[in-house]
DNA sequence: TTGTATGCGTTATCAG
DNA sequence: CTGATAACGCATACAA
C-alpha cells in the first residue's frame, strides 16, 4: 500500500504541491507547460489521487449520488444508464449507492453526505412514510424517483418524479372493466403497505366503484408482510392462492409486471391458460412484459424520460434552491396479448 | 454542512477524542461507563463519524468491495445478496461498486482500494484478457467471479470461481443432438469476443462435431460487435435474422437465456411456435427461463453456491495469501418446455 | 483507563 | 503563475 503521493509527484516534478494540484483539478492559473509536464509524471508513476483525502478535505465534490433501494428492480437499471449519462454530460461524477431494504435511506443518505459531500442526491425507490424531519436536515438538492410521500403539504420541501399510481390503477383497472370483465382480482403488496402498492390498490378499488362493481375483499390476494412482494416469485405464489380458492373471477390486476409473469406461470402450470382462463394487467412496461408469451398488458410508465427528469430537475435546484417541483408522468397503457374481451359483459 | 464531529462529541462528554474514538470503535479498553455515556451522547446528537477521515487514516478497513460490471445483470442479483450477507456475518461492511462497460475494472479497483482500504475484492463479471500486470500490482486479495482468464499459468496468481463455459455448452448442445437435432444454430456473443461468449461458442463447435455434425457457418448468427450482447433485444433481432435467413434448421443454441427468450419473442411474432417450429435453448439458468412460457431449457449455474463459494474464498485467502485457487462449478442442465425431440434424427 | 499530539493525502489560503 | 502551510476529521502511539 505504498503508494505514490501528490508529494512523490511534485518532488519528481520539482514542483509544490499546489501546483500539482492545480494541474490534477483543472484549475486555470497554472502554467499549461508545467500541467503538462506534471500530467506526464503522473501518468507514467500510475499516481492515483486519494479519494478519501480529497472528499475530506473538500466542502463539495461535484458529484451526483444515486441512492437506490432494491438494486435488483429492473426498473431501475435503464434509469440508471439513463442517469448516470447525463450527469457525466455536465461533467459530474457519479457515484451510485446501493441501500438495503432494512435501511432507512435517510440514514444512509446523511453518511453518503458526510462522505462524498455530493452536489446533489436521487433517491430511486422505498418509502418515505414519516421522514419530513429528516428530510429537512438534509441540506443537500435532492430528488425523490418512484417515491410515494403521502402528505402534499411538504410541497416547497422536496422535488420529486413520479407517476400517479393511483390514477394509473385507475386507469389499467377500467380498462378491464371496459373490456367487459366485472370480476376482477387482485394480486396486491402486503396490506400494511404504506407506499406504491397502497396507491395502486385504491386506484384499483376507485375504478371498480366507479364502474358499479362493487369490490369483493374475496378477490383481494395480499403478499404476505415478509415475502418480496415485486417478484415473479409471489406472483406465482400468489396467483396459486388464486387458483386454490375457487374463487370465481375472469381478470386479475397485479401490482406489477413481475407479479403478473409469476401468475401467468402459475396459471399454465395448472394447465390453463392466459387470457382465455384469466385475463391478467401488469404494471410498470419492464421490457420483460412485452417479451413474455403472452406479452402482458400494462401500464409503461416513461422510464427515459422519468430518468431524465430527475437528473434534470436535481440540477436546477442545485442551481436555485427554490425550485423544488413535483413532476408526476403519464403512464401509457400498452396493449399485450394478456387480456381478452369479453362479450357479455 | 457544519455538522459535529469527534471533537464535539469529547467535548460534550468532557473526555478526549481518543476515548470517543475507541468507544466508536469497540476498543476493549475502555470503561464501559464512559463508554455507553459517550454512545448515548452520539445518539442524542446524531453523530456521524466522517468516513473519509477514517478510510484516509486507517491502513485497512475491515470491508470487502464487490466491483460489478454490468449492474443490470440479473445473474448477479442473487450473488450480490448472498455475498452481502455473509460479508455481514463476518463483521465486515460491504461496498458495492459499480464499473462501467468501458471501464477497465482493474483501474476501478486501484482507486477504490486507495480510497476505501478494504480487506478484499470481488469482481463480479468483465473480461480479464490482459491485465497480468495490473492483476500483480492489486496487492489485495481477491476473486473472480464468472470471469475467464485465458492463460492457466498464472493460477498461483489469482482465485476465481466459475462453471466451465466450454464444457457446459458442449453439454447443452451435446444435449440437442441427442434429442434428435442435426441442424442446430447459435446466437452467439460477437465475433471478436474473447471471453466467455468465445469459450460458449466454442463447446457448441465441439459438440456438433463429436457428434458427428459438421458446424455450418451459416448457422452461426453472431451478435454485431457495438451491440448489447446478453440482451432480449439482441436476442430478438438476432432471431430475426435467422428467420430472415431462411436457413433450414430445427434448434438454436442461444448462449444466454436473455438471448433466448428475446429469440422465442421473435420465433412468437413471426406466427411460428417454440418448440415446435423452432428449439431453442439458453444458457445461465435465470429466474426468468424457468417463468417464460415456455420455460427454457438451459444451463443452470449454481449462482448461490458459487456465490457462497467466492466470499468464502476470499476470507481465505485474505487469512492465508497463499491458498490462491481456481473452483470451477458443474453447471446443472435445466429441461424446460423450449426444446422438442425429433425422432428421425 | 484516559488524554495529547501527530499525521494520513488533499485542497485552499495566502503571500511571493 | 507558484510554493509554503494550515486545515479537513479521525485513529493511534505515547505519555500520564
Amino acid at each position: 500500500m505504498d503508494s505514490i503521493t501528490i508529494k512523490d509527484v511534485a518532488r519528481i516534478c520539482g514542483v509544490g504541491v499546489s501546483t500539482v494540484s492545480r494541474a490534477i483539478n483543472n484549475h486555470p492559473d497554472i502554467n499549461p507547460e508545467t500541467k503538462n509536464r506534471i500530467l506526464q509524471v503522473i501518468r507514467e508513476n500510475d499516481y492515483i489521487p486519494n479519494n478519501s483525502a480529497r472528499n475530506l478535505k473538500r466542502t463539495v465534490s461535484r458529484s451526483i449520488v444515486v441512492l437506490i433501494k432494491g438494486i435488483d428492480n429492473p426498473f431501475f437499471s435503464s434509469m440508471i444508464r439513463i442517469i448516470e449519462a447525463e450527469t457525466q454530460k455536465a461533467r459530474y461524477s457519479f457515484i451510485l449507492h446501493r441501500v438495503d431494504l432494512m435501511e432507512d435511506e435517510m440514514d444512509v443518505a446523511m453518511e453518503v453526505i458526510k462522505e462524498k459531500k455530493p452536489k446533489g442526491i436521487i433517491f430511486l425507490g422505498g418509502y418515505f412514510s414519516h421522514s419530513y424531519e429528516k428530510l429537512k436536515k438534509l441540506d443537500v438538492p435532492f430528488v425523490l424517483v418512484t417515491i410515494a410521500i403521502a402528505d402534499p403539504k411538504e410541497r416547497e420541501q422536496y422535488s420529486s418524479v413520479s407517476v400517479d399510481d393511483f390514477q394509473e390503477s385507475y386507469k389499467m383497472v377500467s380498462y378491464l372493466c371496459s373490456q367487459g370483465h366485472t370480476r376482477i382480482g387482485i394480486l396486491a403488496a402486503d396490506e400494511g403497505d404504506e407506499s406504491i402498492g397502497k396507491l395502486r390498490f385504491e386506484g384499483y378499488l376507485k375504478a371498480l366503484r366507479d364502474h358499479g362493481i362493487r369490490p369483493d375483499p374475496r378477490l383481494f390476494f395480499h403478499s404476505a408482510p415478509d415475502a418480496e412482494c415485486y417478484t415473479m416469485g409471489n406472483g406465482y405464489r400468489l396467483m396459486n392462492q388464486v387458483l386454490a380458492s375457487g374463487e370465481d373471477m375472469t381478470a386479475l390486476f397485479a401490482v406489477s409486471d413481475s407479479i403478473a409473469i409469476g401468475a401467468c406461470k402459475a396459471v399454465f402450470d395448472a394447465g390453463k391458460s392466459v387470457p382465455e382462463d384469466y385475463s391478467i394487467a401488469g404494471f410498470d412496461g419492464l421490457d420483460m412484459a412485452q417479451y413474455y408469451n403472452p406479452s402482458i398488458t400494462t401500464i409503461r410508465q416513461p422510464v427515459e424520460d422519468m430518468a431524465l427528469a430527475a437528473i434534470r430537475l436535481l440540477f436546477d435546484v442545485i442551481h436555485d434552491s427554490a425550485n423544488n417541483r413535483q413532476q408526476v408522468f403519464k403512464g401509457q397503457l400498452i396493449e399485450g396479448n394478456s387480456i381478452r374481451r369479453i362479450e357479455n359483459g
